[in-house]
RNA sequence: GGGAGAGUCGCAUAGUGGCAAUUGCAACAGACUGUAAAUCUGUCCUCUUCGGAGUUCGGUGGUUCGAGUCCACCCUCUCCCA
């Protein structure tokens, strides 16, 4: 039964009873992903700054993310599909979502020209040539990548944008849906594995058009659906309005993904709400730049106050780094600019997140996540 | 002993009559949410109600409306010749 399916399943374990959170499983071909979870960034196919081998054994990662756009860029697709894909290029056996470069519509406003009817076509940030993301060609990319979820190619409104711009944003990012759609029906994967395509829930912050949206996503026999163009800049409350709405009017039955979210009590939120899956470069980002994360608050250990604290990174964490170094220590690292002291922030972050959310998940089990949730939250938000 | 040169805010540098004074590093703090980020921003002589105010460029004296900048002497250091 199992067997060339072709298909990404998912099944609902339990149900929160104060709150819409849930945990699942979901089962690709690349093994299974227990849900809620937080999934590593790996833009150009590599964690930042953390070895395979402590993202599997230590972080305990169950998936990564790869971008569309990065990856062809560079190393680019001969090099990709003379790999056998990504999974063989860079080792990663577990399965990987790519972002279809949508994100940098937004990211790269500066050097990008969207159009309509054809996509979108960018200046590389690398070299400056051109070059043309049309809805197929994002899955054409996505296949070559072969990665186990791909992302249907979109357009991430910044906020604040007017209502007529999310409207007209949004009516491009449902035609291109309809191509990738197309295209993805059309098209086979390369390598052997199955690979499944997510649509993503535009609209920016207006409910009538995310309603739209999620409408129209409704339509697909999609096995997953994303929610984004959040956290792009508007208020907290704003974004936990949104995610909140989109969950109530999405699909009980397919995996929700929030993208690019967030801080841990974002993630916390989130998962109250009814998301099932995160994506986010803050644990990475931040702890290359010195920032940690625990379950007691924040900690900037470029600050002075750690110079001659020798006590354990994190006395309580059971990742093996946070024991046997020193915060005194961790701070020489940064201020000495060792690359040792990102790779450790990087690893300890990530092993955070994926505790995070894998005690999350155990307490939804349990029937204590709201109470724990709330207690909790405060103490994430705290600067150490 | 003779000759040449140099002393600027932690360090290194810019500045040759209008200057609280350039730049880099260091230091200190902040930011980071589908990664153009091992990045970026701010502070960095003292005080400040953030509008300013007060003291500064080895030392002392002088020239000048005005001196880090010109002059004299002194101190310290570097190099070369003995």
């Amino acid at each position: 039964m199992q067997q060339n399916t072709n298909k990404m399943r998912f099944i609902i374990e339990s149900r929160d009873k104060k709150s819409s959170a849930r945990t699942g499983i979901i089962h690709t071909d690349h093994g299974d992903i227990k849900t809620p979870i937080f999934m590593p960034v790996g833009t150009v196919g590599s964690v930042k700054a953390v070895h395979i081998n402590d993202l599997e054994r230590q972080v305990k990662a169950q998936i990564i993310l790869g971008n569309t756009y990065h990856l062809y860029l560079r190393p680019g697709l001969e090099v990709l599909e003379a790999a056998g894909g990504l999974h063989k290029f860079n080792g990663w056996s577990r399965p990987i979502l790519t972002d279809s470069g949508g994100f940098q519509v937004f990211s790269l406003s500066g050097i990008r020209k969207i159009k309509p009817e054809e996509g979108v076509w960018f200046q590389s940030h690398i070299d400056g040539s051109r070059h043309l993301f049309s809805p197929e060609k994002v899955i054409d990319i996505q296949r070559i990548i072969g990665s186990d979820i791909m992302m249907a190619f979109d357009e991430c409104p910044p906020y604040p944008c007017t209502y007529e711009y999310a409207r007209k944003s949004l009516d491009i990012t449902l035609g291109w849906l309809r191509r990738c759609w197309a295209r993805y029906k059309e098209t086979e994967p390369k390598y052997g594995h199955s690979q499944t395509l997510f649509p993503i829930v535009q609209g920016s912050v207006f409910k009538d058009l995310r309603s739209k949206s999620v409408e129209e996503i409704t339509k697909l026999d999609c096995e997953g659906i994303a929610i984004g163009g959040i956290a792009v800049g508007e208020p907290i409350d704003m974004m936990y309005e949104m995610a909140d709405y989109c969950c109530q009017i999405l699909p009980q039955d397919k995996p929700r993904y929030l993208m690019g979210v967030g801080t841990p009590a974002d993630i916390l939120e989130n998962i109250a709400l009814g998301v099932d899956m995160f994506d986010c470069v803050m644990p990475t980002r931040n702890g290359r730049n010195a920032n940690i994360f625990t379950w007691e608050g924040m900690m900037n250990m470029r600050n002075e106050k750690w110079k001659f604290d020798f006590s354990p990174i994190d006395a309580n964490s059971d990742l093996e780094a946070d024991r046997i170094y020193s915060r005194a220590y961790l701070r020489h690292l940064y201020a000495a600019n060792e690359i040792l002291g990102p790779m450790i922030g990087s690893l300890h972050n990530l092993h955070f997140y994926l505790e995070l959310v894998g005690t999350a998940r155990r307490k939804i089990e349990e029937g204590t996540f709201s109470e724990w949730k709330n207690e909790i939250v405060p103490k994430l938000k705290r600067k150490l």
